[in-house]
Order: structure tokens, then sequence, then C-alpha cells
DNA sequence: CTGAAAGCGCTAACAA
DNA sequence: TTGTTAGCGCTTTCAG
């Protein structure tokens, strides 16, 4: 007399775990009306499966999630799928298993890549969307047919994807309005470079930051809004026209990771220091920046968390059934000098995850 | 013929699974000889135990973590409880339980409390030592039966402890020197009210202040720090004595969570805004005087994350066998007016999860 | 359409 | 001191 799980619900429904297994799972080979029956007492038991027994029994690659994203910019992907890998690491003995379906360039080959996700038969799928709307029909065709969406760092919020999983953009901007108020005097003007206003993200960051620094700067005005469309060149050329236009210019907002060519700019014009810059994100390169004050904050996204928790909503729901939550809005952390070695893009010694002393249990005896 | 795990090395050992079992555990009925003959071909096969075999056969409360942290300050611990019950619920099917044994105040009964988790049998232990001298004798003899002890929030760095969870003290005094030197101009005095320097880790913040004051502001001073025990009235009257003394005074840095009295004394002197007045963590009394401008920024020290975070990776451990990091000082957050409500502590609406889709899989089925 | 039975890798009780 | 065996809850295959 099995009292737990399958076999209990077995009992009661009176027929054999066989059918039990054909009922919760959908297969064929099951009258209408048995598997009604089962599914009633399931729910009547407020059953919830077993994940170690499941995982036990199906061996490895219980669960698959399929990941989109772009192989590399500025080390930003790379940290996404530095978080991605690590929380996968830490299931795998589930059965969770990642696959990887990069694009070269945000947007660039999506569509090629989710539909080879959908034939490769995951069950889940992590996307940084670049193009919305080529992405939306095969991110709605996936979640029809149960399989989530989640997306992350860039979002494709018309379509019928789970769950985004990002900074909130507004926030950023309004944050950064914040900052910039309280480093320039009353009265100064400001500038926003960003990539382009047509994307949602980068909108959202630019009005976000103007409505901040007019309610935080009295007298505070935005002069002008730099589209860059991320190329280096239009970026320096763009804010070294700005700078010689308005000589009173008293900071800059980059809301993108594009912030050097903006660092180039100020330098030539001898203006490093004197033009309160902040600017988006973490990469080696903006050390030095930090450093001497040029750059005097910067509005970091934290890619590797974003990865992290992509993975873990999804694994949390394939695995224990949770509900995924709607939206996962990040709050930005701040990288100033101080903080600075924090941040794993910054700092040197990446992990300095030490050996630690013998683990317990039966893995003293085998590590002794 | 079985070629996996238990069943590999016992068939190249030439035993049992039983006997490999025996030696694995370290349990007793078993010669030296065939012990480290097992022992030595598990570790030639790189053997690692499979967590879900091993939780389906324990059943239930496989890993049991026993707790001991305050029942509350201004509902910090509150938070830390919160972000360890929700990773605990995470990976309650592969067996974990937390076991609780709080203290009223930090360090009240400590001692009977972790004598009291020792006999409970714990596999590893949670704790917020309040009184390193009590603690460290406790902790040693813990980690010497192989229970593991994660100090979070304060440290014991003199015992054995096999990690610590908190926020590095020093960067958080160095962070609010640093964005001190950013709000008042050069040349300003300013002072650090904390709880006992005799305390660890409010020493370091205080003298991380100090030193990245003298370093960021020019011709900026620290003119006093103040100790106040935790204590309210104490707060007061000596922040009050303080203005009064220190008329030219610009800014103030409270390490402690006692930062209403300083607050209320700051008022009393019609100092509101005028002195800049950075704090720590969060709490909901605190919203007002944040929007406001009396309070510049917090430094929040993520007590949410703190316990998530050693549940974690003391989870990782016992069930994968992880190694446990030596250390991990998160990086403080900056709490400022625009991102205020992006923290659990000051939005009303506490845990917005919908209820999303239903869910994939099977629970299509039970949940339709 | 439904049932029976053999595992998945490990633990624990019982034999030898 | 060692071996054998019966589960843990679920999946999957093979018979009815």
């Amino acid at each position: 007399m099995k009292q737990n799980g399958i076999y209990k619900i077995a009992e009661l429904a009176d027929v054999s775990i066989g059918t039990v297994d054909r009922a919760l799972h959908g297969r064929s080979g099951i009258r209408e009306t048995t598997r009604n029956k089962v599914l009633r007492i399931a729910r009547e038991l407020n059953y919830s499966p077993n994940p170690a027994a499941r995982t036990l029994s199906k061996g490895k690659a219980n669960v698959r999630i399929g990941v989109c994203i772009p192989r590399e910019i500025r080390l930003y992907y790379d940290q996404v799928r530095a978080g991605m890998l690590e929380e996968a690491q830490r299931v795998r003995s589930m059965g969770v298993e990642l696959v990887h379906r990069p694009v070269p360039r945000l947007g660039a080959g999506e569509k090629k890549q989710l539909e080879a996700l959908l034939r490769d038969g995951v069950n889940a799928i992590i996307l940084t969307p670049g193009n919305p709307e080529i992405a939306e029909p095969l991110i709605d065709k996936a979640e029809d047919t149960g399989i989530r969406v989640v997306c992350t760092t860039t979002d494709a919020p018309r379509s019928k994807r789970s769950s985004i999983v990002a900074v909130d953009p507004e926030l950023s901007g309004r944050l950064a309005a914040e900052l910039m108020a309280k480093f320039v005097p009353a009265g100064s003007k400001a500038a926003v470079v960003t990539g382009m206003l047509s994307t949602t993200e980068h909108r959202l960051k630019a009005t976000g930051f103007a409505l901040g620094f007019c309610t935080e700067c009295p007298g505070g005005e935005v002069v002008a809004v730099l589209e860059a469309h991320e190329s280096e060149e239009e970026s320096y050329d763009k804010t070294c026209d700005l700078l010689k236009r308005e000589p009173r210019l008293h900071g800059v907002y980059v809301s993108t990771v594009n912030c050097l060519p903006v660092c180039k700019a100020l330098r030539k014009l001898n203006l490093e220091g004197k033009v309160a810059l902040i600017t988006t994100d973490l990469f080696p390169q903006m050390v030095p920046h930090l450093l001497q004050g040029t750059i005097r904050t910067s509005i970091y996204q934290n890619p590797y968390v974003q990865g992290q928790t992509a993975v873990r909503i999804l694994v949390d729901n394939l695995l224990n059934g949770a509900n995924i939550p709607v939206s996962n809005l990040i709050s930005p952390t701040l990288v100033l000098k101080s903080n600075l070695h924090a941040f794993r893009e910054a700092s040197s010694d990446h992990l300095p995850a030490h050996p630690a002393k013998p683990a317990s249990g039966f893995q003293d005896a085998v590590l002794a």
C-alpha cells in the first residue's frame, strides 16, 4: 500500500500508476473520462511531483533551456553568460542543461537561431530580442506550445514572453539624473548620448533622465539627446560638435555602453573632469576614467545577476512548478571609485573561489 | 552490469555497493584497507554522488541547516530571514530544511541556542555572532565535527567558520566618504555616528570613512566619531551636542541602523538638508527623510541577498559538494530618491509575484 | 486503452 | 567485516 505521490493518486482513482502518468502528462492512449478522473484527484490531493524522483528516473537532461544572446559586446554578454552558466551548473545534477544558440550581434540572425531552438525541442528559452518585430511571432509560437520565453536585458513587450529580466530603463535614467543634479550646479545644462531613440529602452532612459533632471536640478535643462547608433565615430563626432556648440554644458549622460568616444571628445576639448560624465555599465577600459574622475559614476546593469536570474526563474518553474514573476526589473548599481574593485569587470582576480576546507559528509572521506 | 556511480566503484573495487557506501560515508564496520581501496577508486573515477538519488532514497530532511539570528531590528533581520526562507523553499524538494533557533537580540543567549543547534544534529549553521568570544569556541566545535558554520552580517574572524557573508565594512565607510565628498564643499568638517568602536565592523566603517574622506575631500576633516551604543537617547543627545559644538559641520555619516535620532537632532537644530546625512540600511521610517533630502543617500546592506547567499552556499556544498567561498563580501547598494521604491523595505507592495500563466509540462494538465 | 514491471543511484535494514 | 535486498517516486517499455 503505497501512500505517496503518483501511487496515492492511482489508488484513489483505482487505476495503475501508468495511467496516472499518462493523465498527468497529457500523453495519448487514455480515455478522456479516465484522464479527468485522475486529474481531479490529483488536484484534490494538491499533487506536486517529486523533482528528485523525476530527475533520477529520466536520467540526464530533464530540462533543456535554450539561450540566444549575442556573443559579446564589451564583456557585457560575457557576464550574462557567466551568470547563466553558474546557475545552470548548480542544478546540473537535477538534469538541467543549457543549449546555446548565440547570435554574433544583437538582433543579427535571431530568427534563424530561435527557429533552431524550437527544432532542438528545448523546454524554455532565454533571449535578448534585438529585433522585436522579428522575434515576436517566434516568441508567441514558443509560448503557445508551452515553451516559456524569458527576455533579458532588452524586452519584447508586445510578445507573449513569460517574463523580462532587466534593469528598469526609466529608473536608470532617473537615477543618472538625480546624481547629475547633485554633481552640477543649479541651472546647468546637460545632454544625453544614446543609441537609437526608436529602441524602447533607450527612449525610456532618455526621458527618465530628462524628467529627473528637470525635477532635481533647479533651473536645469537637457539641451540635447544625441543618437549615436552604437558607432564610435558618430558618437565622437556628435559629442565634439555638441561640446563646441554648448560651452555651458555641465553634464553628459551616456545611456549605452558606448562611452569611450565621449571620454575621448572630452579629452580632446580639454574638458575632462569639468563636464560631469555619467555612463552605463562597466568594462576594463573605463577604469582609468573612473579613477581620474572623468566618469563620475556609472550605472551598472549587473549582467551577471541578470543571467543568473533568468536561468533561476525558469528552473524554479520547470523543476518545482513555481510561478514565473511577470517582471524582474532589477535596480541598477552605482559604480564609484571606492567600490570599483568590487565589480567583476574591473577586478583582475576573477572569482577568487578558495578551495575551502575539505567538504563535509561523504566528501570528507572522498577528498581526504 | 551497472556502469554508474556507486555500482561502478563497487565493480572496480570488487566489493558490494554496501561496502562502497560504508567507505564513502566513513561508516563503521569496514576494514581500513578496504575503505582505502574504495576511496582511491572513487577518487580516480572522480566520483560525485547523485543528489537526486540520495534525496529520493533518504526521504525528506536530508540536509538541515540551523539558523541562529536575532528576531528583529528595524526589519533588517526580517529581510535576512526572508532571503533564507526563499532560498530554502527552492530546494525543499531536495530535502533541505531550516531549523530556527533565534535569539531575541544580537548576542543575547547565543551560547544556549548554538548548543541547542548542535544537539539538534544540524548539518550546517548560519549565525550572526553578536559575541565573538562566546560564539567562537562553539563555532570551532561545530567545524571540528564537520558542521559548516557561515557567519552573516557580522563576523567571528578568529573562529574556524567556513565563510562570511556580509558587506565589506571598510568599503561601506569609504563609499560613504566618497559620496560625502561629492556632496559637501572642499574643506568641510564631517562626523561619524556609530555603535561601538570595539566591534570590528563599526571600527572598520569608521576608519574607512575617515580615510576616504581625507582622500576625497580636499582639506576635509573628520572631527568626531560618536559612539552611541545603539541607544536612541544617547545618539540624539550626542548628536545635538556635536552640532552645537561644531557649527561648521557639513556632513554626518551614521554607520548603524540607528539614524532616526540623528534626523531628529538635525530637525531640532534646524539643520535638515543643510548638513549632508548619509545613513546605513533602510526601513520605512527613513523614507520621508530620504524624500525630503535630509538623508542624501543610504548605504544598503542588502539583508535579503545576504540571507539568500548564506543558504545558497551551504546548500551547494552539502548537496553538490561545491566549495564554500572563503568570503562573500558583497558590495553595498546606494539608496537614493529615484530608486527608493525598488527596495523591498520601502515599497508597500511586498513581493508582487504574479500568478503567471499556467505552468508548462504536466502542470498544464494538473492546473488546467 | 490499461496494467505490470524494470529500472534511475543511493540508503538502510537485514543476512551471512 | 561484507553482501543482499527492498524501497524512494517517477518514467518508460512491453504486454495484455
